[in-house]
DNA sequence: ATATTTTTGACTAATTTTGTCAAAAATACT
DNA sequence: AGTATTTTTGACAAAATTAGTCAAAAATAT
């Protein structure tokens, strides 16, 4: 699965649409534009839905990469970063499963 | 798995010390730890090591708890939680295989 | 070689996190 | 019950991180 990033940049080029149109739709300026397809910048959450509309693709699928950047970046360089992984989806496969039944 | 705050009230209670004596040592406001005990703040990393220090614990348990925290407190209350930590599981797998074999 | 696009890095603004403090609330001890 | 001790609360301040601007340099396309 690609990065946030790259997913952006490669919908970006297929359109080959310069970064200035899709940072002046976002009301962001193109540097920050730029460093978020590199990964030098994480995106706001709300950047990632305005992405999603601008290209046309479902927000889930953008948010699920965004997402998953987000916690790899948490864990990464941490020695226990796989284990943590782990625990915190069990804790969250129990939080749900709680949830679901109201 | 208990989460760091708990962990860390649990380990004061048994030795019966009050929130002052080990914010002290930790040298910080005995407020905050009893905000980091119940879970309304988030302790630095450092703290993390100070604590498995004086509680005389294995820094990776508390370092555990505190990273798994830290990750589930990432992707609560997204739809998309748990689907992210898997891409994010496997994605990390990937990376850390990459790098045993150097 | 000129125009366009992208990247870089220094700088500022905004937000979030981390912490302090003092008082209120809760708990424990005569 | 009354007092002392511990814990919690919430308003506030300081520090750190993150988000953003801008202009120039570098890279790419025409």
């Amino acid at each position: 699965m690609l990065s946030l990033g790259e997913t952006i940049r490669k919908l970006r080029e297929e359109k080959e649409l310069p970064l200035r149109t899709v940072a002046a739709y976002l009301d962001i300026d193109q540097a920050i534009l730029s460093k978020i397809e590199r990964g030098l910048r994480k995106p706001s959450r709300d950047l990632v839905t305005k992405l999603a509309a601008y290209f046309n693709v479902p927000e889930k699928e953008l948010m699920l990469a965004f997402l998953a950047d987000k916690v790899l970046y948490e864990v990464a360089d941490e020695e226990m970063g796989l284990e943590a992984l782990k625990v915190a989806e069990e804790k969250l496969k129990i939080y749900v499963a709680k949830n679901e039944k109201q």
